[in-house]
DNA sequence: TTATTATAGATGCAGATGCATCTACTTGAA
DNA sequence: TTCAAGTAGATGCATCTGCATCTATAATAA
């Protein structure tokens, strides 16, 4: 359990606690509770030094990720509703956020040339160089971050069951039912 | 790849962008990009479903968190700075919440007994009951969302993979160096 | 066609967030 | 001691967020 001697530790525990997963829950409903609490904190331990990194100084956590996204798409272009398909955030702080992102000339728009309701949106040449600029060095602190953690074998890991519950929950999403 | 037949995907893509990580990337660096990359996301698709869980309705997720890291405390109390360490908000932004937490009588406040500058934190009996009420649902949508998903073996993996990553990245953030 | 229902995105508004700063207290050095 | 530096938490303020709702367009049914 890790306890360093001579802590007096009065914090919160890191393992799991009885009042949410007893010892009496079903065992595997038990693990599953466990391995999400894990991964969700381990994401929250990583994002707090992600956000303290000067490279975020220029651009908050979720305006890159929103330049990050528009990198993926193959056109360059996608509708609105298709970029909050990968975001936390609701679709009216999207339809702001592009908006501010579109005043600092990061990403243009254009109106949907199938759907006149829709809106389509795309980095611009500036946009594109400072998500490349912010990526870097974000590849940078997450190799530093992580590299001492994990070997390669075990990012291998990570890599292949962290996609399977991505893929597994968004078919579930679309899955009428 | 895992692309459908027939589908038209104009929306971001699954797999890491060039532009962050490119083909020449120095390997092991990309594949740690990738590898937390994929964890975000998988976060982000859960995150999406149990947001939106009926159990949700009574609190926000942010502010059950807060109850739930108040139950792993041995003692029952914590310091609001000691609380603050597990979670991603601002330290304006907790005291206020548990400002608001107290006013609903969920949470109750004290001055620490050590620092006159300290406030300790606990929950209150309705608030404990309410973050039972609440995990426990939370339990079984997360089991019912990735049951179907990962076997037995697989959460292992996945669970002390993510301990260990959140263990380093805390160890890296106290030593001094 | 026309009426109904659904969807895309924008907007008003109340409330939450983070940053900078403030006060109060503590620590450590002279 | 005394005083400078550091830390805990609260607060003013500008900004961002989500919810509810609105408009405009699209899809579906009658």
């Amino acid at each position: 359990m890790t306890k360093q001697a001579g802590t007096e530790n009065t914090g919160p525990e890191t393992t799991v606690s009885e009042s949410t997963v007893s010892e009496t829950t079903e065992p595997a409903i038990r693990l599953t509770a466990e391995a999400w609490e894990s991964l969700f904190r381990a994401q929250v331990a990583v994002m707090r030094r992600l956000r303290n990194d000067p490279s975020f100084k220029k651009l908050a956590i979720g305006e890159y990720d929103v330049l990050f996204n528009l990198t993926r798409c193959p056109t360059g272009w996608t509708r609105l509703n298709e970029l909050n398909r990968n975001l936390l955030i609701s679709q009216p702080s999207l339809s702001r956020m592009v908006e501010r992102l579109e005043a600092k000339g990061l990403v243009q728009r254009k109106q949907a040339p199938d759907d006149q309701r829709g809106v389509m949106v795309a980095l611009t040449d500036t946009g594109r160089e400072l998500q490349r600029e912010i990526g870097a060095a974000h590849v940078r602190v997450i190799h530093t971050l992580l590299g001492p953690i994990l070997q390669t074998g075990e990012l291998k890991q990570l890599l292949e069951l962290t996609q399977r519950i991505r893929e597994g929950v968004d078919d579930a999403e679309h899955a009428d039912y």
